[in-house]
DNA sequence: AAAACGGGGGT
DNA sequence: ACCCCAGTTTT
């Protein structure tokens, strides 16, 4: 849950998780669906999907007990270089090393490295210091040794305006001297993001709603939504419900949700069928791929794409627009 | 070596 | 608006 993924965020879900699957053996045993459905709204799926086949390739090859080497560590699904070596400094006292965002800008400063600090040359020059670092920590401290780096990294030596005057490490640090520490470490500009639009459609009928399921080889594979069509602009919501399900109905915008990830700014409009016919019910459901009914209870079990998710929320799904 | 993956926090 | 985050996998 921590890659990439701030610790502060995570809380709520790893609480929620942990009162679901208090074991491996009980993640391993879960449903796709139900381990999605505690994942949902905090991105990066594929970490569930990983998270639970590990713990099924454990409990198959090793007997449900967690390895303990690091190749061992590092052959689970979803666990690199970095998670592989937290795992083996922090939960068994061993002296492997690990490289993340804060240990980067802690030791690329220190060092006064201004070369790209995500180039292979790079890279390879912080790994191997960190392996020394670690390796020279007091025996039983390798795990203290890592985690005292990165907490240096979160908290003194942080992105915008570190603390060097607070800094155990000031002394003998190059960016420190140098009063370089805006410049350190060197990342690549982030692309910036692009806007994108969508149009939803809100098709219900006693007390259930349309929905379909995202294919498996798409963003979001396997999760939940309302039947809903990408559109070249924001205007052009209406004319594509008519084109996909329909021109003689009239459509009603019952609410709009911003979703913004790090590419793309989504807008999606919500809308819903002014008045609806049995013949027309009929025609979307067959004419939505994969398309199932699906009641309100239901709706709490099934993995939802996190801007219908928000749309839900919001009362959007529920409630005409007051006017 | 890049791009894709999702979302939220801090300033 | 922009940068950053307790990265990994795929292209």
């Amino acid at each position: 849950m921590l890659q990439q993924t701030q610790v502060k965020t995570v809380l709520p879900f790893w609480s929620r998780w942990m009162d679901v699957f208090p074991s491996l053996i009980a993640l391993a045993e879960a449903e796709p669906a139900h381990v999605l459905k505690l994942w949902q709204g905090l991105g990066y799926y594929s970490r569930a999907r990983n998270l639970q086949a590990a713990a099924q390739l454990i409990r198959s090859t090793h007997g449900g007990r967690f390895p303990d080497t690091l190749v061992e560590i590092l052959t689970l699904p979803g666990v690199g270089r970095y998670t592989a070596g937290a795992i083996g400094s922090i939960a068994f006292n061993q002296p492997w090393p690990i490289v993340d965002g804060n240990i980067i800008r802690v030791l690329s400063r220190f060092l006064g490295i201004t070369d790209p600090a995500k180039s292979s040359a790079v890279q390879k020059k912080l790994w191997q210091v960190a392996t020394q670092l670690v390796s020279a920590a007091p025996q039983g401290r390798h795990g203290d040794l890592n985690q005292a780096l990165m907490e240096l990294g979160a908290t003194v030596c942080s992105p915008r305006r570190p603390a060097c005057d607070e800094c155990p490490l000031n002394e003998g640090c190059h960016a420190s001297k140098h009063q370089n520490t805006d410049q350190i470490p060197n990342l690549q500009p982030t692309a910036i993001s692009t806007p994108r639009w969508f149009v939803a459609a809100i098709i219900q009928q006693e007390n259930r709603w349309l929905l379909q399921q995202r294919r498996e080889d798409v963003v979001n594979a396997g999760f939940w939504e309302l039947p809903v069509w990408e559109i070249d602009s924001r205007s052009a919501g209406r004319a594509r419900l008519g084109q996909e399900l329909g021109s003689h109905l009239q459509w009603d915008l019952r609410g709009t949700v911003k979703h913004t990830i790090t590419r793309y700014r989504m807008t999606v409009d919500f809308y819903a069928p002014e008045a609806m016919g049995k013949l027309e019910v009929q025609q979307f459901h067959q004419t939505i791929p994969a398309a199932r009914w699906v009641s309100e209870l239901e709706l709490s079990t099934l993995p939802l794409v996190n801007a219908h998710s928000k749309a839900l929320r919001q009362n959007i799904w529920h409630k005409p627009l007051e006017h």
